[in-house]
DNA sequence: TTGTAAGCGTTATCAT
DNA sequence: ATGATAACGCTTACAA
């Protein structure tokens, strides 16, 4: 005959609460709350034990949103990511879940799928539940999406890509080097001819600094062709009409070359470096890395096995730097915003030869 | 003026609360309440007005700790996954996503890693957080990790795979089917000798599925050679030492067929196909699926760009059904355990023709 | 060393 | 139509 309802099989349908505890063990709230806050020194070893007995009998779990209404701080931070379906993304998860392991916070996992809707609800509930801070891969647009977060809301640091008009700290590559890189590799490697493709950039901030980059470098060559190509990977019909342009153009520039390998496409990350290669492929069959050469920001696990040159970002360290910033924020830093530019690695592979 | 104190932007220091709210418009906190319930039609227009105003005023968001603690409900379910890495896991997640969407859930995304630890930890953290349900891809481990879910605990469906002991609803692939198809795929196109490739499948009940079924069509087969290898992708040693036996075997079987390939790799799942692929590449350079051909259940990306043969999951239905269980459970649903198996496709590419 | 009571920010009950 | 007031499950002064 215990204080709590029990089934059959002595699982508690409704969960035991401080108090259920509180009475099984015949002492006061107080005590229990004291216990589990591990303030043990204040107990006497009889009523440890008794508790102790008391939290295993009833299988007692404190309810963190009872906790967290109480005191401030719950050691959870939010990170908001823009598309799970890159790998980029799931990278940049990992140094987070790195770095938040060794600093003491659960990183929660909210994933915008690439809707502004969903990004808006989910940093709505992070606020709403009161995480400590977040880490945000935006989408992109302002929107009055990102309000409740960094100037006067809670911390945020930003990831990959910076939000107009959102001032907060930020992670990501050093975009311009890396595609000044990239481009350099190409023109080095005989390359007269190179077409960077992208998707829409006016809104991120990071396609944009890597398609200005791209012309920088390009307009200081003589003698080089180049093209800036736009792939909307989002709207299939207009993706489909795009592709359609790129074969006409390619067979130009193709035909006329006769069979010296001398175009290449650079890929701005690695979803465009996919639906390239795989439009490629079903075009010119499997000798299409004959015909073309490609190349790309981002090294997805494919790229090493379809001998495909990249330039690789530091995705680990950018997640755990992340991490770091935030944590510094969390603590009260009331300093300047800062960023964090770390420097992509170029490795080359077959897809670059001639 | 105002209640509250800002700063000199605007933007409240201290969170606004619906106390404020309700001092800042002139009326009660429970208005306050109805308003944000959307129990409009027991507000007068003026009332309505003067709150709207005040909550625009305070920039005010309710907090969901407090409304989670009073209601019993938050709308939230747990989605907790074994390893991102992995394709399958984010097929499935967009399945969860969408089926969320669809009944009005907010899935919070946890990350073991494959690390026991962080599966309890996650696991810890949901339930205490009272999220409505979780969805669960276990590491497999009993453990007493599992025990704040399913029976006796809050709502739990699991993906792809059982946990021992553990009685709950499940959605997964028909292992044995597609293997089973797989299998007969190879066989049928003349591939005398199948080496099936898994990870260690003791404890992972839908890897024990497949190497069993695998061993059940072979056994049925007349002069058909086969073997199951095991290949540790978690132990970087004992991995480098699988693929070297792998290697020597290879070269046993490849001299003494010379160039007529009869052997075929059968991945029991994409992580093992990817390795196998990279490892073979590596060894045979670009040439080298003409030397061995590879199959694979699961389908990533890359496998239509690589020309591999697989089944694949119906993952986003995976997903998707995942949910639609739960939210059964979670309207009350005390219904018998229920399983849903569903079948994979096949999908014939060039990794498998001679 | 232990317990009482007052909140934390909501919602639900019951008056008005 | 509107508003006090008592919970929800926990922490934290403040007493004892």
């Amino acid at each position: 005959m215990t204080a709590t309802p029990s089934s059959p099989h002595g699982a508690p349908l409704r969960r035991a609460t401080i108090s259920d505890v509180a009475r099984e063990a015949g002492t006061g709230k107080t005590s229990i709350s004291r216990y589990l806050n591990g303030e043990l020194s204040v107990l006497s070893p009889e009523l440890r034990a008794r508790i102790e007995a008391a939290i295993k009998r009833l299988d007692y779990q404190p309810n963190q949103m009872a906790r967290g209404l109480k005191r401030g701080r719950n050691r959870l931070i939010g990170m908001l990511v823009a598309d799970l379906t890159n790998p980029y993304s799931v990278e940049v998860l990992q140094g987070v879940e790195a770095a938040c392991h060794a600093l003491g916070y659960m990183p929660l996992i909210c994933h915008a799928a690439n809707e502004v809707e969903m990004e808006r609800r989910y940093l709505q509930l992070l606020t709403t539940y009161r995480v400590e801070g977040v880490i945000v891969n935006a989408l992109g647009v302002r929107e009055e999406t990102l309000r409740p977060v960094g100037e006067g809301g809670i911390p945020a640091v930003l990831v990959d890509r910076t939000v107009d008009g959102l001032v907060a700290d930020m992670v990501g590559l050093d975009n311009t080097a890396a595609v000044e890189q990239g481009t350099r590799h190409l023109l080095g490697r005989g390359f007269g001819e190179i077409w960077f493709v992208v998707q829409p950039f006016e809104r991120v901030s990071s396609r944009r600094l890597r398609e200005a980059a791209f012309r920088a470098v390009m307009s200081r060559t003589e003698g080089a062709q180049s093209r800036t190509v736009v792939l909307d990977l989002a709207d299939a019909a207009v993706l489909e009409h795009t592709l359609a342009e790129l074969d006409q153009a390619l067979d130009a520039v193709l035909g006329e070359a006769g069979s010296t390998r001398r175009l290449a496409l650079f890929a701005a990350n690695a979803p465009v470096a996919l639906c390239l290669a795989r439009h490629l492929k079903a075009r010119y069959g499997d000798g299409w890395q004959t015909r073309v050469a490609l190349m790309s920001i981002d090294d997805p696990e494919w790229a090493e096995l379809s001998g495909i040159t990249a330039v690789r970002q530091p995705t680990f360290q950018i997640g755990y730097r992340a991490v770091e910033f935030l944590h510094e924020r969390i603590d009260g830093g009331e300093a300047a915003v800062r960023d964090c530019i770390l420097p992509g690695e170029l490795i080359v592979r077959a897809s670059t030869s001639r």
